[in-house]
This record gives C-alpha cells, sequence and structure tokens, in this order.
DNA sequence: CTTAGTTGGTTCGCAATCTGAACCCAGCTA
DNA sequence: TAGCTGGGTTCAGATTGCGAACCAACTAAG
C-alpha cells in the first residue's frame, strides 16, 4: 500500500526512472519548499500562508492545488457561510519532513553565520538535538555517504543486455554513492 | 569551522532568517538538485552532465557556476591543452547526501508503481535498507516528526524577556513542528 | 443602509527565466 | 582540410513569475 492513489489524478510518474526526479515533480520549486516548512509549523490557512511567505496570490493558488491534486494536503472547510478552507498535511505530506529537516541542517552546518543556526530542532522527550545523519540498524552505527551503495531495485531487468561498460567512472571521489548494480564495469 | 567562506564571495546569507530559506538560495531549483545526484553518482563532466540530464547548456553552465561559488562544487582542471575541467563535490556539497536521499526514499514510498523503488541504497559493509527516518542518541530510538520540537538558536537573546507563554499555537496536527521558542505570537 | 474588513481566490499585463538551436574556439584525428 | 570533442556563449521565442487590481460571500461597525 506504498502507492499513493489519492483523491484525484496522481499522476503515474517514472515507470521505471529516478525516484528523486519523480519527488521533485511534487516538490516542485521553492515555494512549494517554503509552504511545506509552513505547513509543519502549523500554518493552514491560504492567507496565512500568504502572509507569512510574502508569496503573490496566484503562486500560492497555484502549489495549494497541485499539492492537494498530489496528495500532499489536503484541503478542509473549516468553517460554512462564510465557507473557508484550510490546507493539513496528509501522512504522506508528512513523510516530507526528513527533506525539510535535511534541508534545514545543513543550512545551519555551512550558511549560518558566526552566531550559530537561528534554530534548533530537538528530541521533545529528551531535549537531544537532532541529527539527520546516516545510521544502520544492522551494524548499529552511523555512517557516512561514502558507505552507501545503490542497488537495482524489483524489475530493473531489461537493460541487461545492452549494458555499455560506463567507462569514464574514474577513481570514485571520497563520498560518492558507489554503484554495485546490473550497471557495473 | 562550521561557516562556508570559500574561494569567491559565499553571500551571507539569511542573517538570522530561516536555515532552510538560505539552504534553497543555493539548491535552487530541479536542475541544481538534478546535477548534484548525478555528482553523486560520480559524473563530473559538463558534456556527461548535458548528456546525462538533456539540460540546456546554458542553464547547466549557470547552475555549475553558482554551485562553484557557493562552495558546493570545486572546478578541477583533469587535463591541458585541451583544457578540459571537470567539477567536483566538496565537503559542503558531500553534506547534501541527506537532501538526496530523503527526496529519493519518499518518492520510492509514495510514488513508485507496482513494482516498488527503482533502486535501492544500502549500507554497503551489511547490505541494510538505508532508512533516513529520525533517530535519537540519547534515548536511542527511532521517532516520528510529531516528537520533534523547536528552539531557539545561539544568539536570539534579545527576544529571549518578552517571551510569551507558548500555548495559542492552534491545536497541533498530528506531525507537526512543535515551536516551544522565543518567536510566537 | 453604507462602508470597511476578512478570506480565498481569479485576471491582467509586464518582467524575468527557460529553452532549443546556432555559433565559437582550442585542440586533436584522419 | 574536414570533422569531431569538450566546454562554453548568444539569441529569439515560449513559459513562468510577479504585483496590482478585481471579485464574491459574508460580517461588523457607524
Amino acid at each position: 500500500m506504498s502507492t499513493a492513489n489519492n483523491s484525484a489524478s496522481t499522476p503515474q510518474l517514472q515507470p521505471s526512472g529516478c525516484s528523486i526526479e519523480a519527488a521533485l515533480e511534487i516538490v516542485r520549486d521553492r515555494w512549494t519548499i517554503l509552504i511545506l516548512r509552513d505547513a509543519f509549523r502549523g500554518i493552514r490557512r491560504f492567507d496565512d500562508l500568504r502572509r507569512d511567505l510574502e508569496i503573490p496570490r496566484a503562486i500560492l493558488a497555484d502549489r495549494l492545488r497541485s499539492l492537494v491534486e498530489n496528495g500532499v494536503f489536503v484541503k478542509r472547510q473549516y468553517q460554512q457561510r462564510p465557507e473557508r478552507f484550510e490546507y493539513r498535511l496528509t501522512p504522506m505530506g508528512m513523510e516530507l519532513s526528513p527533506i525539510l529537516v535535511s534541508l534545514m541542517q545543513w543550512g545551519d552546518r555551512w550558511l549560518s553565520g558566526e552566531e550559530g543556526p537561528p534554530r534548533l530542532l530537538v528530541h521533545e522527550p529528551c531535549a537531544t538535538e537532532i541529527d539527520m545523519s546516516f545510521y544502520c540498524w544492522t551494524c548499529e552505527e552511523a555512517f557516512t555517504p561514502s558507505q552507501i551503495s545503490s542497488q537495482p531495485g524489483a524489475v530493473s531487468a531489461p537493460a541487461l543486455h545492452s549494458q555499455p561498460p560506463l567507462h569514464s567512472q574514474p577513481a570514485l571521489q571520497e563520498g560518492d554513492l558507489k554503484n554495485n548494480g546490473a550497471t557495473k564495469s
């Protein structure tokens, strides 16, 4: 049940492509991400978003429509006469949080000035700062991107015969994702 | 050493703003992210990127220039006569990997069709699939975004005295980032 | 009754950006 | 001498972004 066949027309993206590309089709641009950030902060209404982000109304309307279509938000009426709506994250939308958190932590680490990060995220029960680095449940340890390797997923069989020897892969740079799959030199 | 005063003019972004916004100023758009994805795959040359992404030359040149300016890539000459260059991730650039991985995993989870994700990322030593959810080093447990809380960072001192009681956050939705800080209304 | 304000939009015209195609240049290679 | 490769730049046209104005439905104030 991991497919998103929500309300309307969740387009069947990336039949055999890249999940990053597919995700980017929904998380389209800067505004979309900022809208999501605000959603996680609890901002749910058109006008509150507009004021907070200083986003053009037409853009906001368009992005909200698209996010609803794609199942990231639900549009809920929170009062009748005058009809008023709010936009709430679906479970699918909530699971975007690691993306926002890692963006924020990268910004904290590399772009915040002398004074350090403007805000910290903590694990509420214990107030420990959140660290979005990689952790392996089997080895029970943290690791760096240099230990990440990519494997073919479910149905990537048909590509096997005409595989070029992926030449020019010169000496993997420390930190590269190594490619151990059907595509191999 | 967490500030990025690289080669040229790393602009002093977000004097006291949001690190997500700051990060988005560098990770600008779809193309930038796809270029980074390819960089992690080991693609380093202008023409290889152009072919792989089918990106317009002008856009590619512009994004590479911007990423170099911002310290995400270094431009290295890999041969003289004819002069040829390649673009390599800096440590700053490599630390973008959690963003790409969480994008990919979200795509895998919510957008891949019946067949499941096209490719898997694994922890190389043990081949366990990578899971970018939140893990607390103090509690030694995983947790969901609903347990994330935000606190004021380093020098938000001037706001401290007028600290209002933190109620009024309208009924947090399951999964909201709770806001326990100096700035609220 | 009239006016102003709130919320959630749409429409419009201009500006910025994206895009594909063409071109450039240095150095091979045949 | 012609053509190819790698790494770009330039240009015209299409798309998208943007601010300002407007609309609609209702409430509240004077």
